[in-house]
Formats: C-alpha cells, sequence, structure tokens
DNA sequence: CGAACCTGTTAATGAGCGTTAACCATTGCG
DNA sequence: CGCAATGGTTAACGCTCATTAACAGGTTCG
C-alpha cells in the first residue's frame, strides 16, 4: 500500500489545480495550457495523463460525490443501533461541514458544472447524490418526526445550500478561525432542521 | 409612463431566454445564435439591441443586484421605527424569497457569473451585493444581539446559500406548491438565524 | 415622394482552444 | 548495450464562436 504522506503524483497535482481553476473561473473558462502551467508541464502534456480535458472534470465530480456517500455511509454504520438519530445527524452535519470547509473548490464545481459530463458520467454522478440525499432524509426524519418526505427533501437540499455557502465566506482571509466557523454552521444547519420541524405560532 | 401590461419588448425577451440559458449551461455554454434562436432571430441579430454577448450578462447582473438592494431599502424604510428588528428580518426573508422563487434563473446566475463581467462591472455588482449584506447583517445584529458582526455576516451569507437553494428543489415539478415551500424555507431560515445567536449546550 | 432609421438577414473574418502528430530525453531492465 | 516505457516538448489541424460587413425590407415623417 502506498504511504499516505507521500510525494503527491503528478496526476493529483493536476486535479488538484484543475479543480481550483474550473471552480474559478468555470469550466469552459479555463484552458488546458492554464491547467498545464500550474503544475509546471505545458498543454498537451497533460494528455499523458488523462484522455482529455472531460475526463478531468467527471473524475473530479465522481470523486466528490463519491467521497460525500461513502463517509456519511461510514457514519451511519458506525452509529448503528447505539446512538439516537440526533446524533447521527449531528455526524453527518460534521462530515458535510469537513468536506465543505477542506476541499471549498470541489463543493463549487459540484453543483456548478455537472452539466458539463457526458451523459453516463452526469447520471452516475447523480446517482451518488441522490442516494446521499435520501441518506440524509431518513435520518432527518427520524430527528424530526413531524416532518413530511418531501418536506424532509426539501430541508435537506436547504440545509446543503446553507453548508455549501463556505466559498461565499470571506476569501480566507476573513474567517474568523475554522473551528469557530464550523460550529457556527453547525448550529445553524441544526436550528434550521429544528425550525422545519416544528410549525411554531 | 409605459403600462405594466404591454407586451415585452424585444430587449426584455432576449435578457429573459439569455438568462435562462446563461443559468442551465454556464456564460461560455450558450453561443449567440442560441440566444438569439430562442427570440425568434439569428445570430448577429442580437448585436441591434446589445454591443456585445457580455454586455447581456452585465445589465442581467446589475439589475438583479440592484433589484435585491432596491427592495430590501423599501423593506427597511418602510418598517422604519414602527416595528421591531425581528419583523423587519421576517420582511427581508419574504423578500429574498419571493424573488428566489420567481426568478430562479436569475439566483443562479447571481453567484455562478460573476467573474465574466468586466472589471468596471463586476465592482459595481459586488458593491450593490456588499450594501445588500451590510444591511442584512445591521438588521440581524439588532434583532440577535448576540452575534458578533463576523458571526452575523457568515450566518446572513449562510442563509443566502439557504434561500438560494431553490434551483435544486425539484425542476418546478416536484415542488410542495409555492405556498408550502416559501413557508419553509422562511421557518429555516428563521432558525438558522437564532440557532447562530444562541449557543444552546 | 424620399431619406433616414430601425431591425433583420447571410456571409466572412479572426481569434481561441481542444486535440493530435511528430519528435526527444531519461530511466529501468533483460 | 539495447530497447521499451514514460512523460515531456513544439508545431499543426480543425472546429467553434463572437463579432463585423454588406445588404435589404419596412415604417416614419419632412
Amino acid at each position: 500500500m502506498v504511504s499516505r504522506t507521500d510525494a503527491p503524483t503528478r496526476r493529483e497535482q493536476i486535479l488538484k489545480e484543475a479543480a481550483r481553476l474550473f471552480a474559478e473561473r468555470g469550466f469552459h473558462g479555463v484552458g488546458v495550457d492554464e491547467i498545464g502551467a500550474a503544475v509546471g508541464i505545458s498543454g498537451p502534456g497533460l494528455y499523458r495523463h488523462f484522455p482529455g480535458k472531460d475526463a478531468m472534470l467527471a473524475e473530479l465530480l465522481v470523486g466528490i460525490s463519491g467521497q460525500l456517500l461513502t463517509g456519511a455511509r461510514r457514519r451511519l454504520a458506525e452509529a448503528d443501533g447505539r446512538t439516537g438519530a440526533s446524533e447521527v445527524l449531528d455526524s453527518l452535519i460534521e462530515g458535510h461541514i469537513d468536506f465543505a470547509l477542506d476541499d471549498r473548490p470541489l463543493i463549487t464545481l459540484h453543483d456548478r458544472e455537472l452539466d458539463r459530463l457526458r451523459d453516463s458520467d452526469r447520471k452516475l454522478v447523480r446517482q451518488l447524490q441522490r442516494q446521499y440525499v435520501e441518506l440524509w432524509v431518513e435520518v432527518v426524519r427520524e430527528a424530526h418526526p413531524a416532518l413530511t418526505e418531501p418536506a424532509a427533501r426539501s430541508a435537506v437540499h436547504s440545509v446543503f445550500g446553507l453548508l455549501n455557502s463556505t466559498p461565499h465566506l470571506g476569501r480566507a482571509g476573513t474567517l474568523p478561525g475554522r473551528g469557530t466557523t464550523a460550529t457556527l454552521l453547525h448550529r445553524m444547519a441544526r436550528g434550521a432542521f429544528a425550525a422545519a420541524g416544528t410549525p411554531e405560532d
């Protein structure tokens, strides 16, 4: 097995820089020459690592969706039976926040460039996303039984919007510290779900 | 003064269709021929109404930001002094939701294609956005005094993320009715702010 | 009437860009 | 040594696409 602390392979460098550039200027807005330049090689050299520009985006988006789903399943399994739905929901929220804070460019891509994929890739990504949402919906409904299923689904999408707002929270300088931001987001997400499930006044 | 119920002028048609197409496939993903075809004229005919493709996007984005800010100022003035901060905040939320539900393509563009603008236009849009945010921040801090100013700003951005999630809520068919959705979003936004300002456990 | 203007059209231009071709240095290994 | 694999390079191709040119039908109004 390859050690986790190895120098990043050229492929990984490319994916990372491509993610950043795609997030900044959009898929069509960045040229292969720019991506190449960002990793120190130039233009067509990328084709030694990827069959094309599309393939980079596809690998990024499939990777994101897969990671999110896998992480959520792991958290669900870890807590299965032994803790309440509310704690599981907290764990899901925490996982999503970690991702949103650590990989802001990927979060941006995630809901912005899906339509640029080949049909087969797009279908795969959507399927992964759907499973991720459904997993959340089930947990949310258990934690907030007053919610109907469509309401829960809407609430989940909205909370994703809330958590995915990290790219808009100051360009890494204005952020009041990662821990503070994570705590704030977590509280707001919980508050949003709670309010969705309790038609007060 | 031109009546509000006049047939939409050609310029307005173009802007509306351009907004829809830009939101669907991204600024660079849409050709001028497509925009033209969407309003029944073809390709270069658009140049009788706009100096270029960029100008359409610019007018759309400036328009959005301006409308949001103007609406918010009006709501603030209407309530000034006579009602509490909490009611003003409700009014702001309501206004933003109306916009997010009625003009989904514009909301999408709003935080997605800003970087494609000329420097001067982008600065203008950002300035309008900043004023809109600051207006919210002040009201939020009045309604939730426990929030520090940076926390309030982060909270506002996050709630924008929540409210702007409408494009992800089912392609207009799966929506449980506009009123229901608006109410749900409103409750969640209030709940999120409340949770942000009350470090419970 | 007729000149100006508005709003279209199609054809041409020219730049940008993804991709491929052709070529080359380095490394590992039988 | 020789040779295949790996990962680069630069030059060329071809397509897409925004923009401009050249032209034309209608309407306004002097």
